[in-house]
DNA sequence: AGCATATGTGAATAGTTGTTGACTAATCGA
DNA sequence: TCGATTAGTCAACAACTATTCACATATGCT
């Protein structure tokens, strides 16, 4: 398999948990490795630990180190490789794809509140 | 695990070779499973057969029967789960990625180009 | 009717990925 | 220095995913 570098975003961005520790990063500008594992009741330290190194080889965050603690934040423009993968293929709606992302900016805490499985993997829907 | 709508596009986005048939069905307006399975030499056409279910179990395509004929075609604005977690993500640098999505309309061509794994999952790099 | 074409489904298998428990390394505080 | 804290790594296992082969279904052709 190929494993180009768009494949690292897509593929980090596939686990719920990591989408959950992306949001939870950016909620907060950084946070370190133990903060991030004591709000997953569901998902152990180690487990976060494995994700957290996904996500930063991926390049979608930035790892700080001070002393003993990892600082963790999300990188600035992580998701190029989606947004140029989803551009190309719905040229047709371009303009109502950058709609939708002004349009999020208006209201950011609905869009978050939007955006499913905020922290816990298990929560009731 | 929970299994929300977004998980499923999440996921599907996930594999390259699904990737591959998305940037596929794009180009053109609507392909049927066999015109897609044959531009396809490193997989079956099994293989393509559960991709596009999985992809149409998503909603980011649309299939539409015709005597023996299935005919799939890209739907219109699929990738609002992925837009909005992006979104919420980075209000920050919201400005750009509306940019990047704007931009991106001007030079479709050098796009797709530049979308990684077109075709083949194994073509060199 | 009989055979080819187009395509999906199901069971089985191979490969990949996520999670855990035990261990290690660095740092801090007494 | 000794124990506590923060955090990563490694080996093993469980769970999930992709792929294939064989079969089923629908249609078209002669």
């Amino acid at each position: 398999m190929k494993t180009s570098e768009s494949d690292a975003v897509f593929a980090a961005l596939a686990d719920p948990t990591r989408r959950a520790i992306l949001s939870l990063i950016g909620e907060h500008s950084e946070l370190t490795a133990g903060e991030i594992a004591a709000r997953f009741d569901t998902v152990g330290r180690t487990a976060i630990s494995s994700h957290l190194r996904i996500l930063r080889l991926a390049g979608l965050i930035a790892e700080r180190r001070d002393k003993q603690f990892r600082h963790y934040s999300v990188t600035s423009s992580p998701a190029d490789a989606v947004v140029r993968f989803l551009t190309s293929l719905y040229q047709n709606s371009l303009d109502d794809l950058a709609d939708a992302v002004k349009h999020a900016a208006l209201d950011a805490n609905t869009l978050r509140a939007l955006t499913e499985e905020p922290l816990s993997k298990e929560q009731s829907a």
